[in-house]
DNA sequence: AATTTATTTTGTCTAGGACAAATAAAACTT
DNA sequence: AAGTTTTATTTGTCCTAGACAAAATAAATT
């Protein structure tokens, strides 16, 4: 049994919106303990994680919070079918695929790098690694992976890019593109793949990594004379205030500096400041 | 002006400790929106930035948060001189700190290396590398660096460890040693160091990397089959759980699943499972 | 079909008190 | 003097129930 803030920790879910969601939609319906704080037992925790991939894709709380069970498996089932159906895509990426939910990295590790030599790094990137990242964020949407297997194969992913970056080697020169994500946004691939292309086409980058403070990203683009913030953003970016945290960037940060937004949580923003753009790694 | 979600997320201390701690030690003292709601200046984060780094050296927050800004430094300038005295270091590793202090990563990436050929990935993980993280961390507890300069320093040192493990390649045959840190650990270079050592050592390893749920540990090891779980906490690692997390964890994996501990949280440790084990990365 | 306006949904924040786990200090024993 | 137990202090997490605005949807208008 675990106490509230564990939940938090380990769906992501905040106290507050816990606690809502039970007066509010009926679950989660924790036991209490003898000091009156709520437990929750494994099984909601996980019905929650799920809940929780759910919302990532765009459903709302409304819908899929009261939900039995049973009602949704079928819809992560329903989501599974939609998001991959093996008709519409390449057989590479099949296979590789196939290969990451089987766990076998020593053979995808080998894989890729075949991929990599035949394609190039920027091809592979877009037209491999890329499509490869977003059918691994799909099938945990979906349920197929656990928690587990995904840390692993984003892990390797993750080593592999940054191997084969040390490969090409940093252009020398001021770095003219920051990379990074704001407090709360926890996905270095987007970011990693955006540095791969920049790298490959001779810019040289600043990649900050994942939860940097706003105050930090313009102190790191004052000093290190920028020309250009990246950002990225991905389904799972709950926090409300991107529009006022891209607004309090674009005014902080010197007036020659652009700002690239990019990912999967930047679809449903609109009536972004003059100096914010909306990119995506083709476009790079 | 930012809100106390904001200030928890850049800060790593929770809305309820902020509130108490201002109603205990006078310290934040956040003005108000016209909602009633508090909202607190820059200049008070960093100082709640400032005092989390001094926590996480071990001071507690009766001593240090009702300090001002002038006792603060001087406290931080103390704590440098302490750790960081020149003389007894190294004048290798000074003069790795201060190519990472400066910026300078091409020089710091061209150092490491020649360090590494000559000394062998393992000798050069316990005395080059480890050093240099300590070290690193140490900077930051004291001030000496940036947020965003220890991002880019940490960035840079993983991307380094995983090129070199990429060198040796990775052992045949199922893993052996499964490593990961519990949700709330964020720092990834302990796991990163053991299990280079680890691999240089013939043993086969699964990183499942940094905040991974327990029961995914658990999940995870029953599926490997792995005769070693490890975890790393590192001194800011505040959850109060650790002795259940572990008690938990020796309870739920299969008996013969021996479990290492290891990095700067677990000092404070006492009274351990039987099956749980004080790990130090020269005993590897 | 595209804007504007109304309605619903949703998450975050407020208050002061309660309590136990963790740590430090004191008392005791060997 | 060093180790162990007992007492006191410190500290973080959790509780309640309500309020409010931003975001998303539905409805009405141009």
């Amino acid at each position: 049994m675990f106490a509230i803030g564990t939940v938090e920790r380990d769906t992501g879910i905040s106290r507050d919106t816990l606690r809502i969601w039970e007066r509010r939609y009926g679950f989660p319906t924790p036991g209490r303990n003898n000091k009156g704080e709520r437990v929750y037992s494994a099984e909601q925790i996980q019905r929650l994680q799920r809940i929780r991939r759910l919302l990532d894709q765009g459903f709302r709380p409304g819908k899929v919070v009261p939900l039995e069970d049973e009602a949704l498996n079928k819809l992560a089932n329903t989501l599974h079918d939609l998001l991959l159906s093996p008709t519409d895509m390449d057989p590479t990426h099949i296979r590789l695929i196939d290969l990451a939910s089987s766990g076998d990295i020593p053979a995808l590790n080998a894989a890729l790098e075949q991929l990599l030599a035949q394609e190039g790094l920027s091809s592979f990137v877009l037209d491999t690694f890329a499509p490869l990242t977003k059918a691994v964020g799909e099938l945990w949407a979906a349920g197929r992976l656990q928690i587990f297997e995904e840390h692993i194969l984003t892990r390797h992913l993750v080593r592999f890019l940054d191997v084969a970056m040390s490969r090409v080697g940093h252009p020398p020169g001021n770095p003219e593109v920051l990379l990074g994500t704001l407090p709360g946004e926890p996905h270095a691939l987007g970011l990693l793949m955006a540095e791969a292309l920049l790298i490959n086409s001779g810019r040289a980058t600043l990649n900050l990594g994942t939860d940097v403070p706003l105050d930090e990203i313009v102190t790191a683009a004052e000093r290190s004379g920028v020309s250009t913030v990246a950002l990225s953003f991905s389904g799972c970016y709950t926090r409300n205030t991107i529009r006022d945290d891209l607004e309090e960037l674009a005014e902080r940060l010197p007036r020659a500096v652009r700002i690239w937004i990019g990912g999967d949580g930047v679809r449903r923003l609109r009536r972004l400041p003059p100096s914010v753009e909306i990119m995506s790694l083709e476009s790079i």
